[in-house]
DNA sequence: CTGCATCCGAATGGATACTG
DNA sequence: CAGTATCCATTCGGATGCAG
């Protein structure tokens, strides 16, 4: 496979945004989700992930194959090619970050219902 | 049960504290822990989570409340007393902390050592 | 006791521009 | 193409002090 990434596949629009789970810094999860259909390289990610800069995508993808997440490849190639793959660990943390997106999945009713229902509270007791 | 909790519950020195998740706000998982066992009151909340401030404790409390997450139960009397406890929504989450937790538990040593291993390769191709 | 207000410092995330 | 370097804005966590 190895298709082409959506570039819409982490629309900004998406509630999920305001799930109330982390893995890592604020990209590693998307990253983590991008690499799951095999090696990709530093541009490509870019695409879905077109709002964060070559800057944070360098870091976050320099942390996370300091953890032990993913591996880099560099070709000594012209033009220059590096490719960026899940390690078993990363995989391992993939299947976790799927808990956490059947959690959202679930519960994400409750917890729009929550954030309304406390919005629409403060007329109580005082004021 | 609802015995005191203990004051190094949270220890410092832990490693976890390394690991690439987080639920919430810095301090909302650690929260949900102390919560497991029952109705806890602010300051006793601030025993094991000695190093954060009221002001924040606060804001976590509230925007976890906000969430549905727990519930805060004030009760008018002299001296005040407020007591925080989990939801059903705040138990779930418990749920998913835990296989969190049992990631941790199961890759901590891969995780160190390849922060390790990362640490000591700059003496690579170049320099 | 609970927890809000103000001010502050550090850390993130990011924009822009430049290099191998 | 694949980053790095510099600078900047915002946010976050926190210290201190005050109020109900």
């Amino acid at each position: 496979m190895t298709a082409g990434l959506q570039p819409d596949m982490f629309d900004p629009a998406c509630p999920t945004t305001v799930m109330p789970f982390q893995i890592g810094d604020k990209w590693t999860a998307m990253v983590l989700l991008c690499l799951e259909g095999g090696p990709r390289r530093f541009t490509e990610l870019r695409v879905p992930l077109r709002r964060v800069t070559p800057k944070v995508l360098a870091e976050t993808l320099r942390s996370m194959e300091r953890d032990g997440l993913i591996t880099r490849s560099a070709y000594d190639e012209n033009p220059p090619r590096v490719e960026y793959s899940l390690t078993p660990l990363g995989h391992s943390l993939l299947k976790l970050l799927d808990a956490a997106r059947s959690w959202c999945t679930e519960h994400m009713g409750d917890l729009v219902a929550a954030r309304a229902a406390f919005t629409a509270r403060p007329a109580a007791t005082g004021s």
